[in-house]
DNA sequence: CCTTGTGTATTAGCGTACCAATACACGTGG
DNA sequence: CCACGTGTATTGGTACGCTAATACACAAGG
């Protein structure tokens, strides 16, 4: 469900958090979702649960989970349940232009990029089927 | 030249030293060319001279830089002076990943996706135009 | 009741990233 | 020669990110 790379220099509680908002932000957790529980997370990807914690506190600071003593985290009931297409590409801008600089820094052609890209979301969605 | 990020969680020198990796694979920075002095670096981008030199350190035991005394950094001579375009794509692959994580997670379609990609890329070229 | 599963607080420790301020060694040009 | 521009070493400090090991409060189910 997470993609964390302890690796990659963001921290993983910030990783986690982005993903988690993207994930309500497509709908793919609708309010009311139970999320992984900490510590199941923390031993899958081999992360300290208190890690996990920070995360899910920061983002329940944010309103955007809602916390049950002892159940587990719930995505919060918003006003806003599904963001739609152009909300959900402004989130994606920044990957985007993350890309783009190390494209041109790289002389790579727009349509070479494209067609890695192309490639790299059918092997995605292959990969998920 | 170079767009380092401080809130981005990447830590600044090594954001700096993806960006002369990738401009050297390019050839943007040839062989023996001059890099930016590190205090206009650290002035130019508000960051502390010593924040550089780190970076300019860890290239040169890598081999990409080489150090002469009083005087600017150069780009080391090469057995590789430029990679071809194969090599390129795959040090784009990174972000490119990350990229299709974001639109997964955001179920934005392939089509949209890669349409606000030329949209990005194209207005790069005429900004930097 | 008691076990199991939630999230969380606490304490301590460690490594990294960045900063400020200072000083040094070297090459170049006035 | 001297001033200026290179990179760099040093010292000291601050903040962050992550970990380990415990321990607590609560809910649900056997």
């Amino acid at each position: 469900m997470f993609t964390l790379n302890p690796a990659s220099g963001v921290p993983i509680y910030r990783q986690l958090m982005e993903q988690v908002r993207r994930l309500i932000s497509s709908g793919q957790l609708r309010p009311g979702a139970a999320l992984p529980s900490v510590r199941d997370l923390a031993l899958a990807h081999a992360v300290n649960p208190m890690t996990i914690s920070k995360a899910y506190g920061l983002l329940e600071a944010e309103g955007l989970l809602e916390r049950q003593r002892g159940k587990a985290m719930l995505v919060a009931a918003q006003p806003k349940p599904r963001e739609n297409r152009s909300e959900r590409l402004a989130r994606l801008q920044p990957a985007i232009e993350q890309l783009v600089t190390a494209a041109r820094q790289l002389e790579l052609a727009p349509d070479d990029v494209a067609q890695a890209l192309r490639r790299a979301m059918e092997k995605r969605e292959k990969d998920d089927a």
